[in-house]
DNA sequence: ACATACGTGTGGGAA
DNA sequence: TTCCCACGCGTATGT
């Protein structure tokens, strides 16, 4: 990886457009070709380009190095004043990729192996069905219930109440005789969402805060 | 700010959990506190605490060294194997922020200076109009015409749908006596989402490419 | 602090 | 590839 702390001004153009006016900046070049430029507070690089793209070093009319990355539908271009250092580290090859737990993918596995847990009297829950307009999350059945269209969140906030909306609409159409019934399930379900939720007679289910540890 | 090659494991425990298998990475420990550790590949870090976490250095049973962050809900710790190198490099604050240029806000202004680009007979534009669930991006008004309720995005998804269909609710509750139209205003509409709108009775307007040149 | 929405969001999975 | 949605989304803004 080579790391290099210059002073600069940047400009982005591609899915956007960005100018950056001259100052200090960390600049991070990995060894896949991913570049980003970070300023010395917050996380999340201030420009940057995927790897894959064209480098390319000229001067303008001033004199100025000037350092382009190119894709064919993205350029990224650092006008440097100084390079203040330059730093290579050889580092060898990672290949651990990150472990999540408590996804929203977990929960919802979670909630195709306790469908009674969620609502007495469900016993068959179906992952991730097509609807046309999005894929419900997960829909349960169970003997003389109506059919609960499910939408799992972490967090539940308005528009899960219009995804669950989507998705009862479209199984009406697809099921005209069945009775549905939508329904939101999440670790946390803010109050202006539950309002709307109940509103439109979609049932909110707040999982229970220890639901990893119920078998 | 301060840049740590080291060989490490990482476990993280807050919003979600994560673990990271033991590798080498870099640390970037900037001036206002957020931490961020890179792989040699990509341009998001890995892992990361936002800046006002509390560090401590502790021992484990193992002797290897541990570096942890913590704040009320968040902790990031990491168990250190090697410390490969550890560089300090002295940067002046960088006061610029970045200027960004055709964002959504730009299209906003844009079409609130040419309502009668977006439909005939419209005059009077009104941003960012409050509804209780969420600020309508553009109403628009004319003479004899229904209110037209917008939502402007860059590229509309099926989510944009919802939006348009809350502000339609909220706004038929707010002037019950007014015809009110949703419309969805973008420089690209999603096939998905054009058929859910239109199926919806919203209008979709699809800007044209060259918007930023009509004056 | 909560609610809401944009972003060069990024990343991953499915059609 | 395009399309769609989750994300420890981050970040900004209004209440």
């Amino acid at each position: 990886m080579r790391m290099v702390i210059l002073d600069c001004h940047i400009s982005y153009s591609g899915r956007g457009e960005t100018t950056l006016e001259r100052g200090e900046r960390l600049l991070l070049w990995k060894s896949d070709g991913a570049v980003s430029i970070h300023q010395d507070a917050g996380n999340k690089p201030v420009n940057y380009m995927a790897a894959g793209s064209l480098f390319s070093e000229t001067l303008n009319e001033d004199g100025d190095l000037v350092w382009s990355f190119e894709t064919s539908k993205e350029r990224l271009t650092l006008t440097i004043y100084t390079i203040l250092d330059d730093i290579n580290v050889a580092m060898a090859e990672d290949k651990e990729t990150l472990q999540r737990d408590g996804t929203e993918d977990h929960v919802q596995q979670w909630i195709a192996l306790h469908p009674h847990l969620l609502a007495e009297g469900y016993t068959e829950a179906t992952r991730e069905v097509n609807t046309g307009v999005g894929a419900v999350d997960i829909v349960l059945r169970g003997k003389g219930m109506p059919l609960l269209v499910v939408e799992v969140k972490r967090t539940a906030m308005l528009g899960a109440v219009s995804q669950v909306g989507r998705y009862v609409d479209a199984f009406r159409e697809i099921y005209p005789d069945e009775e549905i019934v939508g329904c939101i399930a999440a670790l946390d379900i803010r109050p202006k969402t539950f309002a709307l939720a109940s509103k439109r007679g979609f049932r909110c289910i707040t999982l229970p805060e220890d639901w990893k540890s119920i078998a």
